[in-house]
RNA sequence: CGGGGUGUAGCGCAGCCUGGUUAGCGCACCUGCCUUGGGAGCAGGGGGUCGGCCGUUCAAAUCGGCUCACCCCGACCA
């Protein structure tokens, strides 16, 4: 820790309005280059990282391959969509030194179905889902609450391509149960909620959202079945109760397009019985920075961040209380290679700074486990655990801190 | 883009109304001492184009004009 980048902060800095914003900035995660416009620090960019993880590892699950398309895409692919004259001052154009139309991408239907009639030629060659997880550019009128919405983010775009509507719709529950499994692995309570499809088109889509006090999201729920609808409505048509509402944070959203750039663009395929058909397509959008956002708008408190055990940028943080007491220091390495070859993600507080100042940065920065190495419990050869997401302090004998901390992260992940 | 607000040291702020020595305070930073279970204490120190430009004036952080940046409220979104 002593050599971490981890520039903390005691007070929330002025343009701060929302606690995940404030926050990230505090623990030093993230810092602002412009409006909308933020560099991730290395404690941010552990959590990105974890995030991204989930997502690729459920991508991969559930049928897709991970590409990397350009951020910089050439304006006529736009012009044959339309979308150069529709997107509006959000694409951020510019022209080469050939004077040339380019943009940087806010989403990439367009390229990739240009890749797909480029190489797709068979049905043989259908299901395909294709992802990348990428920095977009998108010049928002006003971009708000930190990395919640900015100018410059990192997103999960996922495109499934099918011979027709009927495996289009599986391939689109693939990436709807995918997505449950992501935001549940995630340690998030979310909502899967139907939706306009807005510009990027389509019929069918669902947005998820993180269950959060003060997201700006409202969403209507069922009280009986659970199911949750867009505003407008009143009642549960199953169910025929009344409807709840409750705020959240849009941090996903899945679209059926059907044929809707396929067709303009002129991605066709070989069906089985010789005939030419368009790429019946999908596409699939987990913001991941807005994720972590949301994460911190679900889980804080007074002192900091609560990080869900999968998605902190540690698991674990040892703080020794006195880190010039050779005993303490001693048995602070004894713990960290023990856990470190346990497999645990975990930092060490070696600074020499007083305790009080170790707490709140720990409780600031959120990691889910301390393990504080004291004098007093010492005596008795014990450790002190304080489980950062609901409070608990537990003493622990040292040579059953192995046993103890596998107990502490089974519970943690199951909740 | 319309409406509102803020720019003074890395961060948080005072000073401005009523112009006038060397621009202050807290935190952070550096040195030393001290301290080590909840962001300690003492002593010393470094760091400033007062967002920028133009103007008024003997004199501008302070008054006027323009401008830029950032934040908040609205349409939009991952």
């Amino acid at each position: 820790m002593s050599e971490l980048f981890a520039p903390t902060l005691k007070e929330s800095p002025q343009e701060a309005e929302v606690v995940s914003h404030s926050y990230m900035i505090r623990a030093g995660m993230i810092r602002q280059l412009s409006s909308g416009i933020y560099t991730f620090l290395p404690l941010g960019m552990r959590v990105i990282e974890k995030i991204s993880n989930i997502v690729r590892e459920e991508m991969n699950l559930a049928g897709g391959q991970e590409i990397l398309m350009p951020a910089m895409h050439p304006g006529e692919l736009w012009k044959e969509t339309g979308r150069w004259d529709i997107y509006g001052p959000e694409l951020i154009r510019f022209k080469d030194r050939r004077e040339r139309d380019f943009c940087l991408g806010p989403t990439h239907e367009e390229i990739i179905t240009d890749l797909a009639r480029r190489e797709i030629k068979s049905y043989r060659q259908l299901p395909l889902m294709l992802f990348q997880i990428q920095t977009k550019f998108r010049d928002e009128i006003r971009p708000r609450f930190g990395i919640m919405r900015s100018r410059e983010f990192i997103m999960k775009d996922l495109y499934s391509f099918d011979r027709d509507e009927a495996d289009m719709e599986k391939s689109y529950q693939k990436m709807y149960q995918a997505y449950c499994k992501v935001f549940d692995r995630c340690g998030l309570e979310y909502l899967a909620v139907p939706a306009d499809s807005g510009v990027i088109g389509g019929k069918i889509s669902h947005e998820f959202i993180i269950v959060a006090p003060t997201g700006e999201e409202r969403i209507l729920i069922c009280p009986e079945c659970k199911t949750a609808f867009p505003e407008g409505r009143e009642e549960c048509e199953h169910c025929k109760t009344p409807l709840e509402e409750t705020r959240g944070i849009e941090v996903g959203h899945i679209f059926q397009l059907g044929v809707k750039y396929s067709e303009p663009m002129r991605a066709y395929f070989v069906d089985q019985d010789g005939s030419e058909k368009p790429l019946v397509m999908g596409c699939y959008g987990i913001g991941i920075g807005r994720t972590m956002a949301a994460a911190i708008e679900a889980n804080h408190d007074q002192q900091g961040i609560r990080w869900p055990w999968s998605i902190a940028p540690f698991e674990i943080e040892i703080i020794p209380i006195n880190s010039k007491e050779e005993k303490i220091r001693a048995t602070s390495k004894e713990i960290y290679s023990q856990l470190k070859d346990e497999g645990y993600e975990l930092i060490i507080d070696d600074r020499d700074v007083r305790a009080g100042f170790k707490f709140s940065e720990a409780d600031l920065i959120g990691v889910p486990v301390q393990i504080i190495v004291g004098e007093k419990l010492l005596k008795r050869n014990s450790l002190e655990v304080k489980i950062r997401t609901n409070g608990e302090r537990i003493e622990v004998e040292k040579t059953s801190i192995g046993s103890a901390l596998e107990k502490i992260k089974n519970n943690l992940v199951r909740t």
